[in-house]
RNA sequence: GCCAGCGUAGCUCAAUCGGCAGAGCGGCUGAUUUGUAAUCAGCAGGUUGUGGGUUCGAGUCCCACCGCUGGCUCCA
C-alpha cells in the first residue's frame, strides 16, 4: 500500500501501482473526464503511469495552468508522426521537440529533401487525422544499451547521441500507433485529447544550436485546449505584427534604416529624436538624483587601451578598427576603459567612494548580418552606461541601489520584468575564487532586496558575473535591457586604486551597469509596447490644433502661442482639407490631444478637445487644459488626463 | 555566415499558360471654407533589387550576386 496525499490534505491508502486516472475517478467522474495528467511530488506525470511510492498527487485537468506543457508536448509528437507519415519514416531523422513559451517546435532532417512552407498545410491535415485516430499513448522504459540499439535500428542518429549523454540506466519512450520517440514525457493518454493547433513557421536550426553541426529544419506550432484561446492567440500575433516597430517607426517618422549605407545603424528623424531626448532627460534626472556624475568620453581610442582592457583578446571579432598615421585605433564597443581613465586622472580617497560615472555612451559592435533586427539588434547604439567604483564592503549596498534605480526607471512604462544571475563562463579572465566571491555579492544583494531571480550558469561576461533584467514586450518576447555586472578584474588590469584610511593604496571594485541597456532597443520596445501611442510626456507632438476654417487661424495661433509658452509640443494643422480628413490624419499619427477650434470656441474664448482615444470634450477652459496636461506630462503619466 | 521564404511606384498590392507593367492610398496642381476618422477633378510617379542566360518575346523560366523577413539550445 502507498499513501497518496491530495491537495486538500486528505491522505488515501491505495494499492501500489495506482494511477492518477484511478485516483481522479475515485474523487469524481467530472474530474476524471477532464483529467489529462497529474503532478506527483511536483513532477508532471502521465495520467496512466503507476505510482509505487508515497506521494502528493494533484490531478492536472485540461484547463490547468500546467496542462499546456503536457498537451503541447504531445502535439509536437503528433507533428513528428505526421512529418514521418508525409515524407516516409525512414527518410526523417528526429532532433528535439520541446515545449516553448507559447507553443512547441520539432527539429527534423528529411534525407534528400527540404521541407517547404507548402508542406505545412499538408502536415496539418495529417495531424488532424492522427488526432481523429485517437491513438493511445503508451510509456515504456528500456535499459540504455538497448535503447541505443533500438534507435540505431531506426536510423535515428540524433536520438542515439542524446541517449548516450543521459546519465540514468534506463530511458523512457512514448509510443502512439506506429510512432515511437525517446521522451521524458509526460504526455496525454491519447492523441485525440487536444484538437486546436496551428503550425506557424519553418526555420533552420543547427543541431544543438551549434553552427559546426548540421542544420536541421524546425517547424514551430502552437496548441490550445480551447478553440477560442487558439483564435485569440492568432489574433494577438496579428496585432503584434501591426505594432511592429519596423513598420510603425518609419510610418510615424521616428527613424529609418538605410540598409545600403549603414546596415544596423539607425537614423533618427526629428520626431524620433524628441522621444530619445525625453528618455535621456528622464534617465539623467534620476541618475543625478542618485549621485551619478555625467561624463563624455571619446568614440575612437588607441588600440593599446583595448589590449590593456582585454577586449582585444576577448572581443576583437565584434570591434571596428581604423588606422591613421600608422597608429591603429578602435571604435569603442564599451565605455568602461574610458571611465577608468577618468577615475585614474586624480587621486581618490576612501572618503570619495563610491564614485559613480554615468554616460550616454555610443558604442559600435559588429553583429553578423543575419542577426540584425530593426532597432532591437543593431551595430551602433547608445547605452545609459555607468560605472560605480567602490570598496569591496560597499558592493552589496551599491548593487541594491542599482536595483532600486532600475525599478524607478521602469515604472512609468508599466513593464513587467524579471532578473537573471549569470555566473562564470568558460572563456573568462581571472581565477575562480575571485569569481565566486563576486557571484556571492550579487546574490546577497538580490536576496536582501527580495527580488526573485533565476541563475544562468556560465552565462556571465568574460570579466565578471552579472544580473540581467528582462522585460516583456507586447508580443510576449523578452528583451534583455538592464544589466549589472561586477568586475574585480578590470581594476587589476588598469591598476585602479583609492587611498584608504590607512593612507595606503587599495584596489577598487567596479560595477558596470546599464538600465535601458540600449536606448535604441528600448525605443523599439516602447514603440511596440504602446503601439506608437506614446504617453504624452514622450509623444513627439503632444497637441495638434485644427482650425475649422481659415477664419479661425488667428484664434488658433493665439492658443498655440500659449501652449508653446508652457513648453507643450504643439503643431497646427491648417491644411485646406476637410475637418474629417484632418481629424483622421492626426488620429492616425497617434497625437494625444486635438484641439478643434471654430466659431463657437472663438466666441466663447474656449477650446474643444478630441483625444486619440476618440473622446470629445467641448467648451473647455484653456488655462485649465494647460495646467492639467502639464501635470500629466510632468508626472510622466501613462494615461491621458481626459478619459 | 547557415536554412526557408520574399524583392513590381513613397506605402499596400495586382498583372491567367511566357504576350501592351496596373489599382488604391500617399504626393503635386486646381476647385471646395469645411463642426469631430477619408470632398471632388486632373497630373506626375517604374531600367519590375542587380548582372547574366533561355526565348520571336521575360515581372513571370534558369544561374549568380545584393537586400529583406522568419529562425539558428526555451537541451529527450
Amino acid at each position: 500500500m502507498v499513501k497518496i496525499t491530495l491537495p486538500d490534505g486528505t491522505v488515501k491508502e491505495c494499492e501500489e501501482g495506482i494511477t492518477p486516472a484511478e485516483i481522479a475517478r475515485e474523487i469524481s467522474e467530472g474530474l476524471f473526464r477532464k483529467a489529462i495528467g497529474a503532478e506527483v511530488n511536483g513532477v508532471l506525470w502521465d495520467l496512466n503511469r503507476p505510482i509505487d511510492f508515497d506521494a502528493t498527487v494533484r490531478i492536472v485537468t485540461i484547463d490547468d495552468e500546467k496542462a499546456p506543457e503536457i498537451y503541447r508536448h504531445t502535439m509536437s509528437h503528433i507533428m513528428a508522426q505526421a512529418v514521418m507519415r508525409y515524407f516516409g519514416a525512414d527518410k526523417v531523422k528526429l532532433g528535439i521537440g520541446p515545449v516553448i513559451e507559447n507553443g512547441f517546435y520539432y527539429d527534423f532532417e528529411v534525407v534528400g529533401k527540404r521541407i517547404t512552407e507548402e508542406d505545412l498545410p499538408k502536415i496539418e491535415e495529417l495531424m488532424k487525422k492522427i488526432i481523429k485516430e485517437d491513438l493511445p499513448i503508451e510509456r515504456f522504459e528500456l535499459p540504455k544499451d538497448e535503447a541505443i540499439k533500438f534507435m540505431e535500428e531506426k536510423g535515428q542518429t540524433y536520438k542515439v547521441e542524446l541517449i548516450k549523454e543521459i546519465n540514468d540506466d534506463t530511458v523512457s519512450f512514448y509510443k502512439q500507433g506506429e510512432f515511437v520517440d525517446l521522451c521524458r514525457g509526460p504526455h496525454l493518454p491519447s492523441t485525440g485529447k487536444v484538437k486546436h493547433f496551428k503550425l506557424l513557421s519553418l526555420a533552420g536550426a543547427y543541431w544543438r544550436g551549434d553552427e559546426r553541426n548540421p542544420m536541421l529544419q524546425r517547424i514551430y506550432g502552437t496548441a490550445f485546449a480551447k478553440k477560442k484561446d487558439l483564435e485569440e492567440y492568432l489574433k494577438m500575433l496579428k496585432e503584434a505584427k501591426k505594432r511592429d516597430h519596423r513598420k510603425l517607426g518609419p510610418q510615424l517618422e521616428l527613424f529609418m534604416i538605410d540598409t545600403d549605407v549603414a546596415p544596423g545603424m539607425p537614423f533618427f528623424l526629428p520626431k524620433g529624436a524628441i522621444v530619445l531626448n525625453e528618455l535621456m532627460k528622464f534617465s539623467r534626472e534620476l541618475h543625478i538624483e542618485d549621485g551619478y556624475k555625467e561624463v563624455i568620453t571619446p568614440l575612437v581610442m588607441n588600440v593599446k587601451l583595448w589590449h590593456q582592457s582585454g577586449h582585444w583578446d576577448h572581443y576583437k571579432e565584434n570591434m571596428y578598427f581604423t588606422e591613421k598615421e600608422g597608429t591603429m585605433y578602435a571604435i569603442k564597443p564599451m565605455n568602461c576603459p574610458g571611465h577608468i581613465l577618468i577615475f585614474k586622472s586624480s587621486t581618490i580617497s576612501y572618503r570619495d567612494l563610491p564614485v559613480k560615472y554615468f554616460e550616454f555612451g555610443k558604442v559600435h559592435r559588429y553583429e553578423r548580418s543575419g542577426v540584425l533586427h530593426g532597432l532591437m539588434r543593431v551595430r551602433a547604439f547608445t547605452q545609459d552606461d555607468a560605472h560605480i567604483f567602490c570598496s569591496e564592503d560597499q558592493i552589496e549596498e551599491e548593487i541594491k541601489g542599482v536595483i532600486m534605480l532600475i525599478d524607478r526607471i521602469y515604472s512609468p512604462f508599466g513593464f513587467t520584468y524579471r532578473a537573471e544571475l549569470s555566473t562564470m563562463p568558460e572563456d573568462h579572465m581571472g581565477d575562480e575564487s575571485v569569481w565566486r566571491r563576486a557571484e556571492k555579492a550579487l546574490q546577497n544583494a538580490l536576496d536582501k532586496i527580495g527580488l526573485e531571480y533565476k541563475i544562468a550558469e556560465g552565462e556571465g561576461a568574460f570579466y565578471g558575473p552579472k544580473i540581467d533584467f528582462m522585460i516583456k514586450d507586447s508580443i510576449g518576447r523578452e528583451w534583455q535591457c538592464a544589466t549589472v555586472q561586477l568586475d574585480f578584474l578590470m581594476p587589476e588590469r588598469f591598476d585602479v586604486n583609492y587611498i584608504g584610511a590607512d593612507n595606503k593604496e587599495h584596489r577598487v571594485v567596479m560595477i558596470h551597469r546599464a538600465i535601458f541597456g540600449s536606448l535604441e532597443r528600448f525605443f523599439g520596445i516602447l514603440i511596440e509596447h504602446f503601439a506608437g501611442a506614446f504617453p504624452t510626456w514622450l509623444a513627439p507632438v503632444q497637441v495638434v490644433i485644427i482650425p475649422i476654417s481659415d477664419r479661425h487661424v488667428n484664434y488658433s495661433k493665439e492658443i498655440m502661442g500659449k501652449l508653446e509658452e508652457s513648453g507643450i509640443r504643439v503643431e497646427m494643422d491648417d491644411r485646406r482639407e476637410t475637418l474629417g480628413y484632418r481629424i483622421r490624419d492626426n488620429q492616425m499619427k497617434k497625437i494625444p490631444y486635438m484641439l478643434i477650434l471654430g466659431d463657437k470656441e472663438e466666441s466663447e474664448r474656449k477650446i474643444s478637445v478630441r483625444t486619440r482615444e476618440n473622446k470629445e470634450f467641448k467648451s473647455l477652459n484653456l488655462e485649465d487644459f494647460i495646467s492639467k496636461i502639464l501635470k500629466e506630462i510632468n508626472s510622466r503619466s501613462r494615461e491621458l488626463y481626459l478619459k
